[in-house]
DNA sequence: TCATTATATGATTGTATGGTAATATAACGA
DNA sequence: TCGTTATATTACCATACAATCATATAATGA
């Protein structure tokens, strides 16, 4: 099941559910849900209430979420609360966050011309 | 820097940041860029004819790209060599991979109702 | 059953973006 | 300089999808 080039998907049908697996983590506004429950367990009302959405909105976004198994669901009385369902996500984000820090780092640089400083950069890690 | 939730980016800014990050990673066609260019640097001609695409797409996509700090690039007489410029990308995909493929396992499983197997899955890794 | 609360779903609109053809720009050699 | 090759850019169309309003469904208690 492996091809000479691993580490990146091979095959077309792979490539594509790995492309919207990417693509699902890229809306701030799911960023932000899964931000939020990463506290814990959040109804869609606390949801909408905390992150200052609508209704419709977050619902959906819920749903597309729970569809690529990033966060799990269940019922309590009127209320459906969802929480992490697959915490790989973190490692994840931290993986782009850090990456992406460090690029607008850089671009900061370059804007500045601050080469110079460039060990003042090292040392923040 | 850092608030209580980490792990997840905090404020607006960086967050927009971190999905526009995903976003780029989430369309196949780039996909397939970076998994061609992980077997080395590559001029556009090359890789529109690796990947059977029209040039003016792969050169769109490889902006795209170069711009984000995915990939670096420097010019070789009228040819433009593409490189992968942020290594942390593979650690990514894989990642993305390993839970794609386990989430597409379970959905399999459900589908067929075999709950059984479990242990079989459990051996693949 | 009905009213109420919580969530999900249609339907619509606007926007972002990918694909593509045509054209522009850059580098090189004659 | 001019022609050729390689790459980038412009302009257009088509599509995917997020936001939103209105409405439907589900669960609970009276």
């Amino acid at each position: 099941m492996k091809t000479a080039t691993d580490g990146l998907p091979m095959n077309g049908a792979m490539l594509e559910l790995v492309a919207r697996r990417f693509r699902i983590l890229g809306e701030p506004c799911r960023l932000r849900i899964l931000q939020q429950l990463e506290r814990g367990e959040h109804s869609v009302g606390a949801l909408v209430e905390a992150l200052d959405g609508n209704q419709p909105n977050i619902s959906r976004h819920l749903q597309v979420l729970y569809e690529a198994g990033l966060v799990g669901r269940r019922r309590d009385g009127t209320s459906v609360l969802y929480a992490i369902g697959d915490p790989f996500i973190f490692k994840l984000c931290d993986l782009v966050c850090r990456s992406t820090r460090q690029r607008t780092q850089r671009s900061l640089d370059e804007l500045q011309g601050v080469s110079s400083l460039r060990s003042a950069q090292r040392s923040r890690r």
